[in-house]
DNA sequence: CATGTTTCGTATTGATTGATACGTTTCTTG
DNA sequence: CAAGAAACGTATCAATCAATACGAAACATG
């Protein structure tokens, strides 16, 4: 998977590559893509630009290999929560609880890299707004899919709109993200999600009773 | 308010100020304040660099112009939602809708020029992100204003989190600024508002039941 | 009409941007 | 231990950034 191996012999690098793209990867996630000089990365990698550019090739690449590594190290619960076999609301919950945590982490720049990277760029780093506007899509379309899974499982009323709901739920992890940005503590993010959570009960009863079903369970009490 | 008059004669000026100002406010909106150079601005605007600088004194002070220009004709709508005298559950229903509209106008660039602005940013311009951040908070103070105006005429139960529930709806708003910018149309903006107040309703319901009371009103059906 | 004031247009300014040239050093391989 | 390969450090590249100098032009006022 990563190609960072050398094919024959040469000088060894004096520097790890993983830790320098690591400091990439926070200084992008705290000033964005446009925003972040390669006087700011040779400082905070401890690197000349000669050796940034002989390890990643340019300041686009470096971009996309800190983007990769964000989404492998940093919210891997995204995934986890989606995919894990549990209920299709507390996978849900577990996201959104994820969130609060991954985007408030003691240390790390508050939010997430794939917002805070770009939301809007100049004409010369269109492509990377659109690379982070396809991984917000991605995850978007992930969450769709778990309820399309849900829904087909019969854990959720079939007149529901996954599609509806997901871009809700994509929606309030974005703005999660922002107000993280803006000094929210991991304790406001979980009144947040448990707010979300609330709207979700909402949502399927609301689905359920338009079919006239009666067969919800989960969310059937008050 | 505006302090545009020369106090004495002079020279006239050759173009409209205004024109230029509501030039200048649309390209920092598609591309950010960073991202926007001053040769981008010069070919918007139509003006020369002189020009620019004579009438707005610096990019920043241009830029600060520009927002205070957004917040008056771009999003009057939130504070026509939040002053008008109508119940609270109603102004918050035209806020959201408000910004399902604001946020997809035709022509116009997707999503909220307070977001989109800066989120992330060069330690030289930390000034201006922090400017678009009270920007932000100030919309979220209002609406919790709003929120315990309604709560002490009895409108809301005496339990509820005006400031937990103020976060959430400027969460939402803020992920609705990201999904109009990853191109979702008003329609879909629209079932998120709607889906908002979904939740709205079951926050307002499990505030109540938690003190026990039975005087919400607007809520109470099913 | 003379004077003061402001903006005009043209041509640049110094600083910073992302990215390299080039000769040297240090490794692997045969 | 020679030959090839890769990364090293130093110094710097052209392009673009935001911002101005400067003299001419066009107004208001006395």
């Amino acid at each position: 998977m990563e190609n960072l191996e050398r094919p024959r012999g040469g000088r060894p690098r004096a520097f790890d590559p993983e830790a320098a793209l690591d400091a990439a990867m926070h200084l992008f996630w705290e000033h964005g893509y446009e925003a972040t000089s390669l006087a700011m990365l040779r400082e905070a990698m401890g690197l000349t630009p000669p050796q940034i550019y002989n390890a990643f090739t340019d300041k686009e690449t470096l971009f996309r290999r800190a983007l990769a590594r964000y989404h492998d190290r940093e919210i891997g619960f995204a995934l986890d929560a989606l995919s894990a076999a549990i209920p299709t609301e507390e996978a849900i919950r577990l996201l959104l609880t994820g969130a609060a945590m991954a985007y408030t982490r003691p240390g790390k720049p508050g939010g997430c890299l794939f917002i805070s990277g770009a939301l809007a760029a100049s004409p010369q780093a269109q492509g990377i707004a659109d690379e982070l506007k396809t991984y917000r899509k991605a995850t978007e379309a992930a969450i769709a899919a778990r309820l399309a899974k849900g829904r087909d499982a019969g854990e959720l009323p079939a007149g529901l709109s996954v599609e509806r709901l997901a871009k809700y739920l994509t929606g309030v992890m974005h703005g999660m993200s922002i107000q993280a940005r803006d000094g929210a503590s991991a304790e406001d993010l979980q009144a947040l999600a448990e707010t979300t959570l609330a709207a979700w009960a909402a949502e399927v009863r609301k689905a359920a009773d338009s079919k006239g079903e009666a067969d919800v369970g989960p969310v059937a009490n008050d």
